[in-house]
DNA sequence: TCTGGGGTCCTAGGACCC
DNA sequence: TCTGGGGTCCTAGGACCC
């Protein structure tokens, strides 16, 4: 078998260059994108980490650099980011024959057996040039013979100007040059924690975690440290997973824009979640048992009173219809719900999930189903069933109906007005959604949205 | 005043069984 | 009265990633 070669190709900078690409205007400027409720810093430009804007700072406190600096400021545009992703990735499917989407701005492409054909910063220098050409984003890739050492290499082509944006650590020589330069904890799987504790080991650099005893590091560490190792030493240990694995656990959580103080609110908000939620379910073609709510007040206000809470409960029978999850999560916040607190955050937890037609149904679930429980069933008799039927043709309407971005039909337990500041239509009722998202600086959906797309003048 | 959201994996420890 | 040891399953918590 010939040895693996991988490539990571990364976008650079990548939320703040989607924000650049519609706005020339700010092409030299510096300029930050924001977190959900425009928390903190998520993404900053080059100008912007030239300028020693820190990833994760929250906003309120780099107000003077802000304005001292003349910093563009954008919230989250996930729409616009998705969609520019998209494109990268689509394009990326064209140049290697298997791809691994890893997230949002970054893949990992098997090259094993491709390099007779080209040479590796060939390839890399190609990929870079086509995904600049066809959509604007600018990316650099690492090749080598794991993915942990691609990683690495990348970091080096983003790290060194003289790369141009291309590493390839083919050559055992060149990972120890680079391996010597790299602090542990920035090597990928190793994060703060790890890395303090491997600092007290003696262990500083990538070289010194790749030249440490395997076995030794299992025994201090785990078997995942272990794995790092090896893949520093060449050993190829994480494969390359084309289809995206299929998701054990769906999470739906929002800080909210304003405290939230009523039940009335809280009962929205996870109404709101849960709905989400079961899209992303239906979209996974999977239906869940467990359903998990948890509210919280925020942990960083400590003079007001803290109280945080969760609570599990289960469907009689696995479903992926709205109805059955808004019930039960409705049902589980009256438990944890308590009076006389300001709430930062709160969520939805879907867990436990099956297959159309795979549950088994134990002898309580039958006299659920005989006793007309409100939740839907799945077993493979009730597959079929004309309420079964009248779930799954309702839902896949409202997936219809609702795709495309904005919840044109929602449930009326959601809430029915909208905050004009989340940029989201307004509604004739004179109540506001406060809980909604803070999004005070959001950018058009240029690419997604008829009304959005740019005019040229 | 203002601090993101969504995931995965591993391990330790308790409960329980034989 | 003496109170072992191994296996499994579950959960909570910790660590990581982007």
């Amino acid at each position: 078998m010939s040895p693996s070669t991988f490539a990571l190709v990364d976008c650079n900078n990548f939320y703040a260059s989607c924000e650049k690409l519609f706005r020339p205007d700010l092409k030299h400027r510096p300029l930050v994108v924001l977190s959900n409720n425009d928390g903190c810093v998520v993404a900053r430009s080059k100008e912007a980490k030239a300028l020693g804007i820190k990833m994760g700072v929250p906003i309120f406190k780099i107000r003077n650099e802000l304005r001292q600096h003349n910093i563009a400021v954008f919230s989250s545009n996930y729409t616009l980011y998705a969609d520019m992703s998209a494109r990268v990735m689509r394009t990326l499917e064209e140049l290697a024959q298997r791809v691994e989407i890893y997230s949002i701005d970054e893949a990992f492409l098997d090259l094993t057996g491709t390099q007779s054909l080209l040479s590796n910063t060939l390839f890399g220098q190609q990929v870079r040039q086509i995904i600049g050409d066809w959509t604007g984003i600018t990316v650099c890739v690492g090749i080598a013979p794991t993915k942990t050492l691609a990683k690495m290499a990348n970091h080096g082509a983003k790290k060194y100007p003289a790369t141009q944006g291309v590493v390839d650590l083919s050559d055992p020589l060149r990972q120890q040059r680079l391996m010597a330069l790299l602090p542990v904890d920035e090597v990928w799987g190793i994060g703060r924690r790890l890395g303090l504790r491997l600092q007290q080991m003696g262990i500083n650099s990538a070289l010194d975690l790749a030249n440490a005893n395997p076995k030794h590091i299992r025994q201090h560490f785990s078997v995942v440290v272990e794995r790092t190792v090896r893949e520093l030493n060449g050993e190829s240990c994480i494969e390359l997973e084309e289809a995206p694995p299929t998701k054990k656990q769906i999470v739906c959580s929002r800080s909210f824009g304003e405290r939230v103080t009523t039940l009335q609110e809280m009962r929205e908000a996870i109404c709101q979640h849960s709905v989400r939620a079961a899209e992303k379910l239906r979209k996974e073609k999977r239906y869940a048992k467990v359903i998990n709510v948890f509210i919280r007040t925020s942990p960083f206000n400590a003079q007001q009173p803290q109280y945080s809470n969760s609570i599990s409960g289960e469907l009689s029978v696995p479903s992926d219809d709205s109805r059955d999850l808004i019930n039960l999560a409705m049902r589980l916040l009256e438990c944890i719900w308590r009076d006389g607190f300001a709430y930062a955050k709160a969520g939805v937890m879907l867990s436990d999930f099956y297959e159309a037609g795979v549950y088994q149904p134990s002898l309580f679930d039958q006299e659920a189903a005989q006793s007309n429980s409100p939740e839907r069933m799945n077993s493979p008799e009730r597959e079929n069933s004309p309420e079964r039927k009248k779930s799954r043709a309702l839902m896949s309407t409202l997936d219809k109906i609702n795709r495309g971005g904005k919840s044109k039909l929602f449930f009326a337990g959601q809430g029915v007005s909208i905050n004009s500041k989340t940029g989201n239509s307004k509604t004739g009722s004179s109540k506001t959604k406060n809980w909604a998202m803070k999004r005070e600086h959001l950018s058009p959906a240029y690419t997604t949205s008829w009304n959005d797309i740019l005019r040229v003048k």
